[in-house]
DNA sequence: ACTATTTCTTGTCATAGGGCAAGAAGTTGC
DNA sequence: GCAACTTCTTGCCCTATGACAAGAAATAGT
């Protein structure tokens, strides 16, 4: 099963449904190093991680990158409010790998929102969990210390401390390069 | 104009569908320090404030609460994944001065939702909006400093600053309800 | 009005993590 | 295989913020 399938899995889509739905998108390969999207342009696709890593991230006032979020086999890329709201994005997402996507454009993905009741609810229900997975990530950065952030990403998604460069990881995680290699270190003694 | 006609206003809603909008929901009122969702709960309905201040927040595996958000005037006071994902919550929503508020129930929102198409673009749009700003809250915590936040917030919602007790500001900005108290006395001397 | 409770302030001390800089290790391109 | 570059580690010192505890101020209940 590709990992369409799994993305779009849902009660509501039936089997002609997610045949539209999986018809619509087309297979894209993206070179390590290249951007599929860069801050101040308006988002007007999305895609589906088959294979590799990206990260998405956003330049602070300093001008010093944050990495926002990974994404792996069977991820949704996408910067939701320029898409829906076709404003400039604020965010880059980067290949990290060599990366196989499936990508949809807007006006595709409108037609079937606008058409499949189950397809609504599916973006309903993924933006839903986006949400939940943001709120998760302040409390954690709140509550937790540098190390359980790092063990914990460690244990939920291990190809991304191992595929990403230390100073993305340590971005995402919120705190410096020095910092990350240090607390590697300390938790390699255990 | 009320809170309703203010929060629903999106360039695909006509004059009709607002008015069914609109229709659909109900004026409830709570006291302060009321709960209108506790964790465990499957939330069943959302609300916009029409005046009243509330916050939402978790508990962490210490048992600490962790202020995630606050609502003022015209705020969509809601628990995206309980509320669509017909799942136990594990958010806390408690009014922190007596409140008033429109109401709307799953059922209706529903169908509004699947016979509106403006209602699913607008509901889409302000998802996008809070996923947006979710995300800048992270950024915001790992970038800004302690007090740079506090000053921002005080920009931002005053109300918040000044209404809602201290623990929970502190609690909103990450830092203990000690550290917010000196970080308000220096920033009073500017 | 009086007590209990919660909220806020302040002091002392401890510590996680940052800033900076040097060098080691690894990678890339030719 | 070598140069250039990027990534990672390590040392030294510093600062923002936390932990704990005591008391002051405000609020709420009776």
């Amino acid at each position: 099963m590709n990992s369409l399938e799994r993305v779009y899995r849902h009660p509501l889509l039936s089997q002609e449904d997610l045949k539209k739905i999986i018809g619509a998108h087309q297979r894209d390969t993206y070179a390590k190093g290249e951007f599929l999207l860069r801050e101040g342009q308006i988002a007007n696709e999305y895609w589906v991680m088959e294979s590799g890593l990206m990260r998405a991230f956003v330049h602070n006032f300093d001008g010093i990158d944050i990495t926002t979020n990974f994404f792996t086999d069977a991820d949704v890329v996408i910067e939701v409010s320029s898409l829906f709201q076709r404003i400039p994005t604020a965010e880059n997402i980067q290949a990290l790998t060599d990366c196989v996507c499936w990508k949809i454009n807007f006006d595709c993905f409108q037609k079937l929102f606008h058409t499949l009741e189950g397809f609504s609810e599916w973006g309903r229900t993924w933006m839903s969990q986006s949400l939940f997975e943001c709120k998760q990530r302040s409390v954690s950065i709140i509550t937790n210390s540098a190390t359980q952030r790092y063990l914990t990403l460690l244990e939920t998604r291990p190809k991304v401390v191992q595929q990403a460069p230390l100073k993305h990881v340590a971005s995402y995680l919120g705190i410096t390069d020095t910092s990350l290699s240090r607390i590697r270190k300390e938790s390699a003694k255990l």
